[in-house]
DNA sequence: GCGACAG
DNA sequence: ATCTTGTCGC
């Protein structure tokens, strides 16, 4: 990587000026190559807030695979020292996201996140960028658009469509459950369009988004 | 200038 | 995301 990449990886912004040059310096090292290797553990990613939004509270469900057994939910918290802005998700959760896995022995072999992967303005949401930091292979699955457009999606479960960012492919558009409003998905880190939808539908039970992202969800937005 | 805009 | 109770429907 270039001086630049390796400065820009670990280091943390302040405003959203210094992110933009974060998230430029950082897109070009995410990779599109199914490289997950033996997944023996995948975990689902996602994060609540509270104290009145001054506390970011990140959840890591954790599952064994292929037989989806729940093995461990982490909960991490840190402070908010960003506001939200579209396109600088990460900067929000992240350092909650980062005290959550650091409670596990060992990182799960795969990343569902809540949010968008590549399917973000600069290629770098959420899940790319954690993907990046941690170098595990991530997916994105966010439940509503950020940027790119595409055609009527079908009604049925399965179906999908590409997103598109002009000629680019920047993620799926994926019917999860018949007739319910679809879900976003997109590469995080080391996967392909085609496998972050496989590993989606793969561990989709019988609800709109993937079981590790749904026990996530309950657990970071869950009071107390 | 106007509209869009993950969680 | 969060503030918030009950309610309609499978």
């Amino acid at each position: 990587m270039t001086a630049m990449e390796a400065a820009a990886l670990h280091d943390w912004p302040d405003d959203a000026r210094t992110a933009r040059g974060i998230q430029q310096a950082l897109a070009g090292r995410v990779r599109l190559e199914d490289d997950t290797g033996a997944v023996s553990t995948l975990a689902g990613v996602d994060t609540g807030f509270e104290a009145g939004g001054r506390t970011a509270r990140a959840c890591v469900a954790l599952f064994r695979w292929p037989d989806l057994t729940p093995l461990e939910t982490v909960i991490g918290r840190a402070p908010v020292t960003f506001p939200y802005i579209p396109g600088f998700l990460s900067f929000r959760e992240m350092p909650a996201i980062l005290a959550a896995m650091a409670q596990l022995e060992h990182l799960p072999d795969l990343l569902l996140c809540d949010g968008q992967g590549i399917a973000h303005p600069r290629r770098l949401g959420i899940a790319s960028h954690l993907g990046l930091w941690l170098d595990r292979p991530a997916i994105g699955v966010g439940k509503s658009r950020l940027c790119g457009s595409h055609a009527a999606v079908g009604e049925q479960r399965g179906d999908q469509e590409p997103l598109l960012d002009g000629d680019a492919r920047i993620g799926t558009v994926l019917r999860t459950r018949s007739r319910v409003k679809p879900v976003f998905v997109s590469p995080g880190h080391r996967v392909s369009h085609d496998g972050a939808v496989a590993w989606v539908m793969a561990t989709l039970s019988r609800y709109r988004l993937p079981e590790p992202i749904r026990a996530a969800d309950r657990a970071a937005s869950r009071r107390g």
